[in-house]
DNA sequence: TGATTTACCAAACAAGTGTTTGTTTGATAA
DNA sequence: TTATCAAACAAACACTTGTTTGGTAAATCA
């Protein structure tokens, strides 16, 4: 059992229930082995948090910037973005689904380096809301923070089988256009 | 110490820290008693977090209900209605603030209960979007859902001192408009 | 007055937590 | 064959969890 698909399973895990939730044993479980091996492979719970989630964040950054480089208008980049970043919070093989977990258990030092990962991937969605042409009243501010509420809500709600999350993600965009 | 004044110290500990990660312990070390003695009060923690919630849903359906009363036209009862919601969730003497909480981990039976009791509240929102002259093409499922999920996002980044609840729930209405 | 109820404490309980330790297994390389 | 290493097991560690039990002062009621 590799590190890797080691983190895979954790991410599935962490996405469901939460980090607090998980424990060390359902991991191990799911992955075949007992609680104690993986110490082999992370030296703390805290340390195989904190691989999943920036794993997690390395994904949807790469998913969002490619596919923002493939649109050339504002609005479309922003449309590309959404629709990126709402497929991986709900793809269940992505490890950017722990990006939803509640950060508010972990102890100060390991939250405050996965707000700052979480920080610098959102600061792309400053720049797309920037390039907007919006009204002149607007909060640029809540209006991202909206648009980044209602995506990140979805998780609560989502499930497969109505509207594909591309499909979602463009009719929460086009709702605030 | 009262039943009353232990609902509110479990709200506001719930509403910070979720369930699962607020003791029992907690909660009656910040009510200046021992854990043991909650259960002459309660039976269960699951009694005492069905009782905090149920209340939760009680306060803010008052809440939202009186607000729509006095409007007079659908947008207006609308954005009355997501203002009273909003100040509720981000009120901490309220016990409403429970109602962003992560359920996901409860156990099923509890689970079902507590989203029925959230369930009867959102159904407002049905019948208040329902009434909105919105586009013909417009998904009014998912528009209500994007509405709700922005509003319910916002404690995690909320910070007093900038907009008040009313002004942030007034422009997520107007954005959408 | 005496009896009963109210509201709590003190201490324990079993189960579950992350983690550590010593040991074993199978493969690989010298 | 010998030596080494990766990867796991088995069992315990100290601690936290929700909950239970038996007792006890103070208030209330008969």
């Amino acid at each position: 059992m590799s590190r890797e698909t080691l983190m895979a399973v954790s991410a599935r895990l962490f996405a469901r229930g939460g980090f607090d939730a998980t424990s060390m044993r359902d991991i191990a479980g799911e992955a075949g082995m007992l609680a104690g091996s993986m110490y082999y492979h992370f030296s703390s719970k805290n340390d195989l948090i904190a691989a999943v989630y920036e794993e997690g964040v390395a994904e949807i950054s790469a998913a969002v910037d490619a596919a923002v480089a493939a649109a050339d208008t504002p609005w479309t980049r922003l449309e590309a973005a959404c629709v990126a970043h709402l497929q991986s919070l709900l793809s269940d093989t992505a490890h950017a689904a722990v990006m939803t977990a509640d950060l508010r258990r972990l102890d100060a030092r390991l939250r405050r380096r996965l707000i700052a990962m979480r920080d610098a991937y959102e600061r792309r969605f400053i720049d797309l809301v920037t390039a907007l042409p919006l009204g002149t009243g607007t909060d640029r501010t809540l209006w991202r923070l909206q648009l980044l509420g209602a995506l990140n809500w979805t998780p609560t709600w989502y499930r497969p089988g109505g509207k594909s999350p591309a499909a979602i993600a463009r009719a929460l965009v086009a709702a605030l256009r």
